[in-house]
DNA sequence: TAAAAATACTCCATAGGTATTTTAT
DNA sequence: ATAAAATACCTATGGAGTATTTTTA
């Protein structure tokens, strides 16, 4: 697509979407949460910016134009379409909490100084903290997260030091990182420290 | 679908889909005429208030986190659904010129009359008149919407009288209505009177 | 430095509300 | 009399602008 998708505004094409398939503005305002003269409002801006009229005014009930009719499937999947994925992130997002484990030293010196403003940033995920000088596995899914130094064998390790000076930073090395550990767990991409 | 969609704020989706898709804030902006800061706004609140990051903000370019990445798709897929369907509806109404028949009587004395507040109302529709006493054929694409009365025999006719006192209305008969006339030619639906 | 994004603040357009009118049952 | 929608008018929210700061290449 290169011509940068003329849409009217998204609030009117909802309104119209929830009319059209309730077929009354009154039960559209109930979904929406808005009063009917809202509904009124926002459908008359649309068939006014579109230049044509979508619904046929009937006493007390309101029916597709041609038009209307045409409209209302593509919106409808549309906004569905959009729903779902969000629905979908917001499922996943539930059950994102993550495992992070570290030896003692670096969690008392680096990590817990960091913890609080972490959290106030990102109040909504659950962090839990593992200490131990021992590696674990992270593609069995004993933490979502490992810290460790040295030079010893580090069972599925998946990322690595770049950069020891300063702040370090860490990134996928550029092997491929296929689908492994439990489902469900998140996988959480690299980023900066807190 | 029983339970009434929950989505975010569409401005924030759409601002959000269009920076994604784009890889820049930047650019996002450009296409949707405003500035960056803009942008940065929507999609700020979109992640606090879907509780997880979307970007990754590195130096002069933002990266999709997996959450981000997830959503992407359906979004534009739900945009593009959305932004066909109007732009079909609004290729159509290019060509949406009505052609009325009539006798000269009741154009003179009804239509007339009603013409100038009718085209005060719908700037954007193209009326042809034609007058004259004999009948014409709809179906045969002669006119769009024809005017006569009498009892004779009347080619194409698709409406009736339903109601003769007062404001007269008109509505189709019962009999099934199938496609008809020539392809381009807008059908318009019955409404009142102008 | 330069360039992109974040942020602080301000403003106003517009979505939405209330109250009333219209229309037809 | 009732009920849905249209309308007039007003309010307030949140979307967007300007200016400034932050960050790193």
């Amino acid at each position: 697509m290169n011509t940068p998708r003329r849409l009217p505004p998204l609030s009117q094409l909802r309104a119209f979407e929830a009319a059209a398939r309730l077929g009354s503005f009154k039960r559209a305002a109930q979904e929406l949460s808005v009063t009917p003269a809202a509904i009124s409002h926002q459908v008359k801006a649309l068939e006014e910016q579109l230049g044509l009229a979508l619904f046929e005014r009937r006493t007390r009930q309101v029916v597709l134009t041609p038009p209307g009719r045409q409209l209302l499937p593509a919106l409808s999947a549309g906004f569905d379409t959009m729903a779902e994925a969000v629905a979908a992130l917001r499922a996943q997002r539930q059950a994102a909490s993550v495992t992070l484990s570290t030896t003692r030293a670096f969690m008392a010196q680096w990590l817990l100084p960091r913890l609080a403003a972490f959290r106030a940033r990102h109040p909504r995920i659950e962090l839990y903290l593992h200490a131990d000088e021992a590696p674990v596995d992270v593609a069995a899914g004993e933490a979502d997260l490992a810290i460790r130094y040295g030079t010893g064998p580090c069972p599925g390790r998946r990322l690595q030091v770049q950069q020891a000076a300063g702040a370090a930073r860490f990134r996928r090395p550029s092997c491929r990182a296929g689908r492994a550990g439990p489902a469900g767990r998140s996988r959480s991409s690299s980023r900066r420290g807190p």
